[in-house]
RNA sequence: AGGCGCGUAGCUCAGUGGUAGAGCACUUCCUUGACAUGGAAGUGGUCGGUGGUUCGAUCCCACUCGCGCCUACCA
């Protein structure tokens, strides 16, 4: 990017600030300033505030999610924390189990080890240093994004701290049986080697076939045909299951089959649940490998034969795989104990150290070769995948820890159908509700070593004794044995989630009862996607309620996810990934490119990632800072569940800061070394003309007058400070952001600022008019600063530090000054009505000349007809502004019945604005303006009339809207009428 | 299969039972001393479709079409 190398880095400090917003010369300063002070603590004064930061993976870098989730919590933070309440945003990381794990295995696979070589504790060891290496890029980041985070209270999910919660939590939900170990089919990652969580397990729709196989009914020439998309599973088949209100199979219940391939004999089994209509009819049961067909074994008391070992190959002999001893388990990890020379039996040979994709192949030539394959159809099914490692995950019987949720979910249930904790929107309740319904229990224990470590300890005859520490768990031993005996701790790890379900009390100190638990537990809202409401939100819900007496947030801001512009989620296998901090430091296409394509696990998509990018950022990306990829956030923070992230956005924003830094500028230039009469009272009735009538009040600097200008300013200020405080309570983030950006643009810039000039030029103005427009226009700008800090922190700070000592503000920092309050006293709506009057006026002016194509330059005269006494007194007090703002060379007032030149008309109400047709307005544009104008308004009148002319509707409707319908056309007519009447007298001009 | 959401200007999105809005894009004009990351003016929408409730529907209801997401699934 190519950035004009900025020649004053600390701007503050300079004369003026520079002609353009550079946010490189001043965000890291502020931050680091801010940071350095302790800003970011609790002032441990005021009502307590305190939002909890979804810890992100403390090896992880942060992405869109991240940076528009921690946006819209620095807002609410910030908001607070100028309202003088005691906040705290507690900030930390997770250890994510798995996926750092994998990124550690990953480099030593580079290296050509594994972490077998390593042993288990040089392994754990390294995965600390690498976090200790990574584990603070995704915090710098954070700091990037202007976030106010109490970095001292920074926790991480395997602090000592959170470790003793997690280990007392499992311990006391194991003492009240609701966590237990149990032998069932999990969800098996058999390139990671560890059960996963069901939410862990990602199934979509892919093709495959369904095999019809052959098998013969014993004793007989028939054979049944059972239809299967896993046809390598029918090793393990313990039965054939028919529905027992099935006509063609009745006859077979009770009789026998023989399994192809194996020579076993297998029963034929009635059971409901067997589809009649689906493929054959006939459903090959294998237990161990189906989670329905596990229900159906157990349910017929039929063996459960498991053909796989850990890594989804067939099981075979030791000497094919001299890590699976003999007559033992076949993964100690599991303490599964299979018999496995017995199993071994039921396998032939040819299959034995297959992988399952191999062995199928395999199989199917077989059957076909002996005629047991009836015929194979394409067949889509939904294939069930690890979220982290994309293999095809398989149920496998094994030994695992439980949570048993239905007893937690029943609390959790009712906390939010009592309202104690609510959600935004409302309607994700019902997603909340329908899984906690029907909610699983939880496996928890996880194969491998990065993790807290399960609390259990085995001695020799298996018993477990859970406990909080080894000590404890000898003397339990001790107390059964009644002696010392040997004890194994468990080998498994716990899930990540479990510690993460924990974080709203565990990073306050529980078990303890600290002062920060006694704080700001319940925190107030939780701001997350809904991607996580299962994961986290749920989990936190039931273990807040369970653990620290209440729940955990009062509140919960579900938005949505960010999407490219195109709407696709944004994934480094896409190649559509933003950075947010390259939005903010901008990047050259280049690099954008190379940083899309590195490290990729697909690189043959690399060509077709390359040619989208340069299809999308042209010239790569602009540096657009901090404060404008927030205000994009907050614009973008509706209510809905896609944000797609579209450039066009961003840059609009950030000529919004450059809006406003060319506006502070302004406002410096013209406040800096004058009175700006911030210690002097008003004349409150007052309103004087731009120029002041001298009757201002003396005060302790020099007497000031506000006119209608400054009062209109003021009360738009007071307003949108109302409507921005209504939107930050309902996060309504888009709204607030809407109301500040027409404000300070299309009020306070495009009308303040221009307003201000007249009065500040006006060689006849009043010193008191003056020092009335400088103070408004430096007080106005101030609070303004004040209430936009929230969303863009940074350039708000560094106008604020110059701007606050001309409206006699003291203060470190614009993040401590008060929130702007809504002084109702100072809404003005006569100076609102005189100010729409004028700008009517203004715009009518702008208008006739813009459609003629009058140059800007020059100057017209201008005459008003058929004004009332108060248009009389609205003109005279606003005549300079008029006159400067419309470039009008002359204001003439016409009184009531004087005949008017031709000319070009505006019409105020039933005022006319007049500007003579002459060598300036061409004949033919008027007439074609006039028309316009003409048609818009007749169809106006045909609808408005229509309306009227139903007697149900005149006669139905409100008195107030009937009313309203017929003043409405009144209007509509008499200007319709004022148009007609010009349109024929300019028709009548010659040439 | 069940649940949820969306469909409004070329694009991204607000919105309300009574006059349809913003930003960007586009057209014309303008280097005026805060800002060309700017200023002035302007073009542009049968609010997905059908029906109902209502004096009145973009909004409420029913159905329908299209798109998306989530949960559970038939081997």
């Amino acid at each position: 990017m190519n950035h004009p190398k900025n020649q004053n880095d600390d701007s503050a400090n300079e004369a003026t600030l520079n002609k353009a917003y550079d946010p490189h010369a001043i965000e890291k300063r502020i931050y680091q300033n801010w940071e350095s002070h302790g800003h970011f603590k609790p002032s441990g004064e005021g009502p307590s505030y305190c939002i909890m930061l979804p810890p992100p993976n403390v090896t992880g870098v942060l992405h869109m999610g991240h940076a528009f989730n921690q946006t819209i919590m620095d807002a609410l933070i910030r908001h607070r924390r100028m309202k003088g309440e005691n906040t705290l945003w507690q900030p930390g990381t997770d250890h994510a189990g798995i996926a750092t794990q994998m990124v550690v295995e990953r480099q030593l696979q580079a290296e050509g080890k594994t972490r077998h070589d390593l042993g288990r504790d040089d392994f754990i060891d390294r995965v600390w240093k690498w976090k200790e290496q990574s584990g603070g890029a995704i915090t710098q980041q954070s700091r990037r994004m202007g976030a106010s985070m109490d970095w001292s209270r920074e926790r991480f999910t395997m602090d000592e701290g959170l470790s003793k919660a997690v280990t007392e939590v499992f311990v006391r939900l194991h003492e009240e049986g609701l966590i237990y170990r149990g032998q069932r089919l999990v969800n098996w990652d058999p390139v990671l080697h560890t059960a996963v969580s069901d939410l862990e397990v990602i199934s979509e729709e892919e093709n495959g076939g369904l095999w019809h196989l052959r098998y013969p009914v014993v004793g007989t020439k028939e054979h049944l045909v059972v239809a299967t998309t896993r046809p390598e599973t029918m090793l393990g088949d313990t039965a054939v299951a028919v529905n027992p209100e099935d006509e063609r199979y009745k006859h077979l219940i009770g009789k026998q089959v023989e399994l192809p391939l194996t020579g076993r004999k297998i029963p034929v089994i009635a059971d409901d649940y067997v589809d009649k209509e689906f493929g054959s009819g006939c459903v090959k049961i294998t237990p161990a490998h189906d989670f329905n067909d596990y229900e159906v074994g157990k349910r017929h008391n039929l063996p459960m034969i498991n053909i796989f070992d850990r890594s989804a190959q067939i099981i075979s002999r030791p000497s094919n795989n001299p890590s699976t001893p003999i007559g033992q388990s076949i993964d100690e990890t599991l303490h599964v104990t299979y018999d496995l020379l017995k199993t071994l039996e039921h396998i032939p040979v040819a299959y034995q150290g297959l992988d399952r994709y191999k062995a199928r192949k395999q199989i199917i030539a077989d059957l076909e070769a002996q005629g047991l394959l009836e015929k194979t159809e394409p067949h889509k099914l939904k294939v069930p995948r690890g979220d982290r490692s994309n293999a095809v995950v398989e149920p496998f019987l094994t030994d695992q820890w439980y949570v048993k949720v239905e007893p937690l979910a029943k609390e959790a249930i009712k906390v939010v159908e009592d309202g104690r904790i609510k959600f935004v929107p409302e309607n994700w309740t019902k997603t909340y509700y329908q899984w906690m319904r029907n909610i699983q229990d939880w496996c928890i224990s996880r194969q491998i070593w990065w993790g807290h470590r399960i609390p259990a300890w085995y001695d020799a005859d298996g018993n477990i004794f859970v406990a909080r520490t080894e000590t404890e768990a000898k003397a339990k031993a001790r107390a059964k044995h009644g002696k010392d005996v040997a004890l194994e701790q468990d080998k498994d790890v716990l899930d990540t989630w479990f510690s993460s379900a924990l974080w709203p009390f565990s990073t306050l100190g529980w078990p303890t009862q600290t002062p920060e638990l006694k704080t700001f537990y319940p925190t107030n809202v939780l701001v997350t996607g809904f991607d996580i409401i299962f994961f986290w939100v749920a989990r936190m819900i039931m273990m807040g309620v369970k653990f620290a007496g209440d729940v955990p947030f009062k509140e919960v801001y579900i938005h949505g996810l960010v999407r490219d512009a195109e709407g696709q989620k944004m994934s480094k296998s896409k190649g559509n990934v933003l950075d947010p901090l390259d939005l903010i430091d901008g990047i050259t296409l280049d690099d954008l490119i190379a940083k899309r394509t590195s490290g990729m696990m697909q690189p043959q998509l690399a060509k077709k990632i390359e040619t989208a990018t340069r299809k999308h950022f042209p010239n790569g990306i602009p540096a657009y800072g901090t404060d404008a990829l927030r205000f994009t956030f907050a614009s973008l923070a509706t209510l809905g569940r896609d944000i797609k992230f579209d450039l066009g956005r961003i840059e609009g924003y950030r000529n919004f800061c450059n809006k406003l830094w060319n506006a502070a500028r302004y406002v410096l230039m013209n406040t800096e070394g004058h009175d700006c009469g911030v210690d002097s009272p008003i004349a409150e009735s007052d309103v004087p003309s731009p120029s002041g009538r001298g009757t201002g009040v003396r005060g302790a600097t020099g007497a000031v007058e506000l006119n209608a200008a400054d009062h209109w300013i003021i009360t738009r200020l007071n307003e949108v400070t109302q409507e921005v405080e209504t939107a930050i309570h309902d996060y309504r983030f888009d709204l607030a952001a809407q109301e500040m950006y027409s404000f300070i643009w299309d009020e306070y810039c495009s009308w303040y600022l221009e307003l201000s000039k007249v009065v500040l030029t006006d060689p006849k103005a009043t010193a008191e008019a003056q020092r009335g427009t400088r103070r408004t226009l430096v007080q106005v700008l101030e609070a303004a600063l004040r209430l936009m800090h929230p969303f863009m922190p940074f350039i708000t700070e560094e106008i604020w530090q110059r701007v606050a000592p001309l409206a006699g503000k003291k203060g470190e920092t614009v993040m401590l000054q008060p929130y702007p309050a809504v002084d109702k006293a100072a809404i003005n709506d006569n100076a609102k009505k005189e100010m729409t009057w004028v700008m009517q006026v203004i715009t009518g002016i702008r208008n006739i000349r813009g459609e003629a194509d009058i140059s800007p330059a020059k100057q017209v005269p201008v005459l008003f007809a058929d004004g009332s006494k108060h248009d009389h007194d609205h003109l005279e007090r606003n005549r300079t502004y008029i006159q400067t703002l419309a470039k009008a060379e002359s204001i003439t007032w016409l009184d009531q019945g004087k005949s008017a030149p031709d000319s070009a008309t505006a019409l105020v109400g039933h005022m006319k604005v007049l500007i003579p047709l002459g060598s300036l307005i061409n004949k033919q544009a008027e007439l074609e303006r006039l028309k316009k104008e003409m048609e818009k308004l007749e169809k106006e009148i045909v609808k408005a009339r229509s309306k009227l002319s139903n007697s149900d509707f005149v006669a139905r409707a409100p008195k107030q809207v009937v009313e309203q319908e017929q003043q409405r056309v009144k209007d509509f007519e008499t200007a319709l009428t004022n148009l007609k009447t010009q349109q024929t007298k300019v028709a009548a001009l010659p040439q």
